[in-house]
DNA sequence: ATGGAGATTGAACAACTGTTCAATACTTTT
DNA sequence: AAAAGTATTGAACAGTTGTTCAATCTCCAT
């Protein structure tokens, strides 16, 4: 029987030359540019090799989409070497960072999320890794200001989130690469913003 | 010869139905559920008659594409009949509104940014639209507070629609409400924020 | 070397794709 | 009523698609 595309990691080099190719190709031609031949032709590899590897081809779908997720989710691990206000600054940052902001992955994830869009099964798997970034990046709010309820933690996240999620999707139309650095600036005062009002944002800096 | 697509408004109503139905399908299943025999079948007209109206697939998506765009332009088209801020209060608040937010407007927007992604044809139509859209905020900012420069009016319509881009893609994901309500509440700031110091946000309150 | 298990190939199949086109129906003009 | 113009149909075409499968190849334990 197949191996499934259960197994994690680098299985024979072959599978994940695939997997690799049907990234390449969502990412720069869109779904319909994705076929068993064309990622075939792709990875240098024969035909009945990837329906070997892949049962279907909703099944290498998902496995690209296992991957953009949890490549996702590493940007708001948890890294005990910093202090936990830097841990959060650094993974705003993160969202800037020049290895990101590549077309590469911010057409692979708006792809992706169209997928989810269209196909149930796909929404399920991504509103699934969408809430566990969320939680992720709570979490880390929460560690740089203990003092905050979680409530507001994922309040404060939900709200970077949408900054985010805009970020890098304006950054595919080619925004202004000034307007994002202010953007990232926003999501920062959200996070770090002090406990009294409503997250970060003080209309009138007037007195009472 | 065909009726071409460069014909505006409402053609023969069969020429209309079948653009709704290739945005309806695109909407719901993306760009793999949009053939030429399901848009036949799903506008209730013979296959031929789509190659009728639509010389190929790419015109007629291309006619969907113009249309979305026409549609986002009218958010932000000036109103004479209101007050500068008025206007621009209420165009902030549209992007939120309950007739925008459905899943039907949001999904094809993604769509037909994925395909942008993967079409350099669609894309350059794409960006003029984004960028006439910028305008379109800048303009209503400027009109809201004639003291700002343009300049900056163009830079505060960016960030606005950064956000928005991530109020509406976030929205397709189901986020919080109140989430969408408060970064509504944050492109009401920028817009509004007084000229003195960087847009609409202002770290520590405190006095000079 | 021999057997066997997994890896790899490409041909074959049925279903679907976009496009073309001759044939018809319907409207309007003459 | 005839002619002309447009709208509408569905069959036909060549190509592509996902999937299956028998046939090979590769490698390792025996």
């Amino acid at each position: 029987m197949g191996t499934s595309a259960v197994n994690s990691g680098e299985q024979s080099d072959r599978q994940s030359r695939i997997l690799e190719a049907a990234m390449d190709l969502l990412s720069r031609h869109g779904i319909s540019g994705v076929s068993m031949r064309s990622v075939a032709r792709e990875a240098g590899v024969a035909l009945g090799l990837v329906n070997y590897y892949y049962d279907d081809k909703a099944t290498l779908i998902r496995a690209a989409l296992g991957r953009v997720d949890e490549h996702d989710l590493r940007l708001v691990a948890p890294d005990p070497s910093l202090a936990p206000d830097e841990q959060l600054r650094r993974a705003l940052r993160r969202v800037a960072a020049a290895d990101l902001l590549t077309t590469r992955y911010l057409s692979l994830r708006l792809h992706l999320w169209a997928l989810a869009q269209a196909d149930e099964d796909y929404a399920q798997i991504n509103a699934a890794a969408f809430d566990r970034y969320i939680d992720g990046v709570a979490a880390l709010v929460s560690s740089a200001k203990p003092e905050l309820p979680w409530e507001v933690c994922r309040e404060r996240a939900s709200d970077i989130v949408v900054i985010q999620n805009g970020v890098w999707l304006t950054a595919l139309l080619g925004v202004d690469k000034a307007s994002i650095e202010r953007s990232i600036e926003r999501t920062e005062q959200i996070a770090f913003a002090p406990l009294d009002g409503t997250a970060g944002q003080d209309q009138e800096p007037g007195q009472p």
